[in-house]
RNA sequence: GGCCAAGUAGUUCAGUUGGUUAGAAUGCCAGCCUGUCACGCUGGAGGUCGAGGGUUCGAGCCCCUUCUUGGUCGCCA
């Protein structure tokens, strides 16, 4: 078998080519033998060109070698491009006007018997894909994928080279942080009971190179966190990583604006207007039920707690004394919901911990249907539909709980009613930026405050006053970017004064010897100059799975782990030697 | 860790009230076929019905346990 240099890609053979000698290697897609006449596929990455063999042109050996093909063999086909006569053109095919003669068959490889296809018609279960995932990354939707996905992070690299961000490498063998998500853990072999841990972000390192005078540093970033997956969470994620020197919110919020920009007018083809709208926390909470409100629909929520007040139903009375609120949306046009989808609603919210739902749908004669109309005295009910402009045809939904509670569970309730009535516009793309989230929570849990964004986050500084005094209402210096209803990333003006960073530290329930274990070199390193710093990072695994139009992370990885984190190809984790468990003296308790 | 759903030829699925030897399509194998392009025609092979236990004269179907996969709540600074 003599090996010959490739002159052609299969998929970019044209009409032009007609007359030329060729040389293509590629898989076999599909075979047609005809008898006397055998048509091959052949395949590559930029696509699909037709074979033929004719017995009655080619020497024997070579007939019966092409017999031979089945499906993904790797073989190598030199011939001669020729025009299709008009009725076996296939104008499904790029290149459908052509096919090649082929003189000569060299098979490359064999191939067992593929337990999924290759091409974009099938649909096979997913795990069987993940399994076989070098065979699924064959689908020409899946080449186009992880092309797509390098256009994205080329572009977002242009862009930010501009801008005089200098890309740095950091550690993925670092530091256990406590706070946030848990730690991928690494035994350190030189002395039991030390680990490294893979970092969920770049956040310290990225902060001391502002320390360090870089004054702009991007990165492409790998990241860990040991979490039960979801459809938009995997274990290890692509963060486009940013931070800069001597700057405001809006400063960074230009540069990220400016480069999502780049990004949809190089890839999508698409116009961003700049600057993104803003919306408070607080406000996004209060109209949207959520801090990544999709705002491609309305069905904007309310608070009825003062319209319900006196209103004799002792479910809303009750949350009234208890000192909650009570919030309520019209969804236009779901008048036509069944009871039993009704009752489905109900099952839905209580998922996120209310303990119900009370709907109302006024009828076209003036009746309603109602699960709380009867409770309701005088004309609160019509004072109800009256304030949410709730018409004929239309249902009102009403959920009474603590404020944030009831809230988020409306949210999600405007959510699925957004997407079960058709609301969401697909073609769109809805970025906005949610600001001034608040610095920490209250965990009931471990009984103290948590941050919500990272213990580096500054604050705004007319709230200074209340750290002490009413953590709660602190409002953080930090930013999140939000499309389409999904948290693309967040970002923050860091503190930079260690006497602050002592006080965040204090508030969050660390003992001063604590941060000094934990964050001893931090804490230091900010007695010598640091300037006034921010940052910002998002998921591009995220961004890529919205602008493909995918519904999960998997689909845009090349190599994704499942819900637990498994990689079902390599079958990680696995199990090591007994041998590298001695070296680490690691004994496993089972 | 909780809840919901799914698991039947290589693959995608059907399988009635619990009742004969578990079917279809596709793929695979063989034969025929010179203009196919999801080629066609004929024939064939291919099943631990995820696993284990139970109820029953009899279980793919009912019950229990368990495993796997998906979604979700918790979790995810």
């Amino acid at each position: 078998m003599t090996m010959t240099r490739r002159t052609h890609m299969c998929g970019e053979i044209v009409s032009g080519d007609i007359g030329k000698q060729v040389v293509l290697k590629g898989w076999v897609q599909r075979t047609r033998n005809l008898g006397g006449l055998i048509f091959v596929s052949l395949r590559d990455h930029t696509g699909i060109v037709q074979v033929v063999f004719d017995t009655t042109t080619i020497a024997a050996y070579v007939f019966t070698l092409a017999e031979s093909l089945r499906g993904e063999y790797v073989i190598e086909v030199k011939g001669t491009v020729r025009g299709r006569a008009p009725e076996a053109v296939n104008p499904k095919m790029r290149t459908g006007e052509i096919e090649v003669a082929a003189a000569v068959l060299s098979v490359l490889n064999s191939a067992k018997t593929p337990p999924i296809y290759t091409d974009d018609n099938a649909n096979e279960q997913e795990s069987l894909r993940l399994k076989y995932r070098y065979l699924d990354l064959r689908r020409p939707s899946m080449q186009a994928m992880l092309r797509f996905r390098h256009q994205v992070i080329k572009s977002l690299r242009e862009y930010i080279d501009q801008q005089d961000f200098v890309e740095v490498e950091t550690p993925i063998l670092t530091k256990s942080t406590p706070e946030g998500a848990r730690d991928y853990l690494v035994p350190y072999r030189q002395k039991p009971g030390l680990f490294y841990a893979l970092p969920q972000s770049p956040q310290i390192y990225k902060q001391l190179l502002m320390l360090a005078g870089l004054d702009r540093y991007y990165q492409v970033a790998r990241c860990f966190r040991d979490e039960d997956g979801r459809a938009d969470r995997q274990p290890e994620f692509t963060q486009f990583d940013m931070e800069m020197s001597f700057i405001e919110p809006e400063d960074i919020q230009t540069v990220v604006e400016g480069a999502f920009q780049h990004v949809f007018r190089e890839v999508m083809g698409l116009d961003i207007t700049l600057p993104l709208p803003r919306l408070t926390w607080r406000d996004a909470m209060a109209r949207f039920g959520s801090d990544k409100p999709d705002t491609r629909f309305g069905m904007e929520i309310s608070d009825v707690t003062e319209t319900v007040r006196g209103c004799g139903f002792a479910v809303f009375e009750n949350a009234l004394a208890e000192g909650q609120s009570l919030c309520a949306i019209c969804a236009k046009g779901a008048g036509t919901l069944t009871r039993k989808e009704l009752d489905a609603l109900q099952e839905y919210v209580k998922t996120y911990h209310v303990k119900g739902l009370a709907w109302a749908i006024p009828n076209a004669d003036g009746t309603l249907r109602s699960s709380f109309a009867k409770a309701m005295q005088g004309d609160s009910m019509s004072r109800l539909l009256e304030k949410m402009d709730c018409k004929a045809g239309d249902a009102l939904f009403v959920i009474a709980d603590k404020r944030l509670v009831a809230l988020t569970a409306m949210g999600q309730l405007r959510l699925k009613l957004g997407r079960d009535l058709g609301l969401v516009n697909k073609e769109h793309y809805d970025l906005l930026w949610i600001t001034e989230f608040p610095l920490v929570s209250w965990d009931e849990e471990d009984k103290r405050y948590v941050a919500e964004h990272h213990p580096f986050t500054s604050i705004m500084e007319e709230d200074e006053a209340l750290m002490e005094t009413d953590p709660i209402a602190v409002r953080a210096k930090s930013y999140d970017l939000v499309l389409n209803g999904i948290e693309m990333g967040s970002g923050s003006i860091r503190i930079h004064q260690s006497d602050l960073q002592s006080r965040m530290f204090s508030l969050i329930g660390f003992s001063p010897e604590e941060a000094q274990e934990k964050f001893g070199f931090l804490l230091e390193a900010f007695q010598y100059g640091t300037p006034p710093h921010g940052g910002f990072a998002f998921g591009i695994d995220r961004l890529v799975m919205i602008l493909a139009g995918a519904d999960s992370l998997r689909d845009v990885l090349a190599f994704p782990k499942i819900q637990n984190g498994v990689c079902l190809m390599m079958e990680t984790p696995g199990t090591v030697q007994q041998e590298q468990l001695t070296q680490l003296k690691i004994t496993v308790d089972k």
